[in-house]
DNA sequence: AACCTAAATGATAATTATTTTCATTTAGAT
DNA sequence: ATCTAAATGAAAATAATTATCATTTAGGTT
């Protein structure tokens, strides 16, 4: 008997890839929260339902989620990696993020993003053009010290 | 018989901290190259002329330095730190960052930096004001292709 | 519904970056 | 020259990630 496929198991497919309990449940995992998660951390959620389920297979979903662009992996300076979906694939819109560097919180914002947007498209193209340079993508983070922690 | 020390020398004693070879060494290492450099890339710097220096003293010299303020952390999201001359010690000026994700190579930049830092401040006071958020810094990077791997 | 096979997985080992420990050495004050 | 806290090196420990390989499974085919 085949199992069922939710929403995101007919996506995976119509990526030509399987759709399979524990890349289900990571992507669901990753659409409920708003934390930004490192693989330990996604890997102790999915034990839950999936105990059988092994880091290996959370690393290498990860990693094909990354490739196909639904997922974006970020990486704040901690020696680990962090995921949330992208963009195109959440309800959330374009964000960048502040880092309190004493508890590790992180807040996405998006105020202001408009003009940031608009600033940065203008950068992007003419840095592009000087360094000859094709750019695909923007990071930015503010560090500092959060609200509980000043 | 005494060491001599260099420019660096005395400063590391102005922070109340010895002046070592292994110190002075790596600050010389850093001010000397463009590059964004790693601890074992440091490390192998350091052992043409100090072969019996160690990698934990360079991982050691370099987080000492970064508590400073000297040199700053740099994570480029390679799952390695790299490091430069803090915008204060160098003759550098302030500048972001062109990451080819194709070969590796870091391109600083500094065009357009007054009106990037001006922008910059005006959110982070926005930011600051809204999320009661001490902002301390900001990262930027953006990651594309370069002149040679197009 | 049983069958087939490439794709996916889990257990384990291997790698890589970084940190800790601790016995020894050394910078720099006296 | 002497002294001692600070610095160091070698080695082991830790943490994140990747590779290997034998086994399982998704999903197309009969
Ligand atoms: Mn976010
Ligand atoms: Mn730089
Ligand atoms: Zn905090
Ligand atoms: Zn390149």
């Amino acid at each position: 008997m085949k199992r069922e496929c939710g929403r995101w198991g007919y996506r995976l497919r119509g990526f030509g890839y399987k759709c399979t309990p524990g890349r289900e449940l990571i992507l669901e995992i990753l659409e409920s929260t708003d934390e930004h998660l490192s693989p330990e951390e996604i890997y102790s959620k999915v034990s839950i339902e999936h105990p059988e389920i092994g880091l290996t297979t959370v690393y290498r979903t990860l990693d094909m989620l990354v490739n196909l662009g639904v997922v974006s992996k970020l990486d704040f300076g901690e020696g680990k990696s962090r995921y949330e979906l992208s963009e195109h694939h959440s309800h959330k819109k374009h964000h960048h993020h502040l880092v309190c560097n004493k508890c590790g919180k992180i807040i996405d914002y998006s105020d202001f993003i408009n003009e940031e947007i608009e600033f940065l498209n203008k950068i992007e193209s003419k840095l592009g053009k000087k360094y000859n340079f094709k750019i695909s993508s923007h990071f930015i983070k503010f560090d500092g010290m959060c609200n509980d922690c000043i």
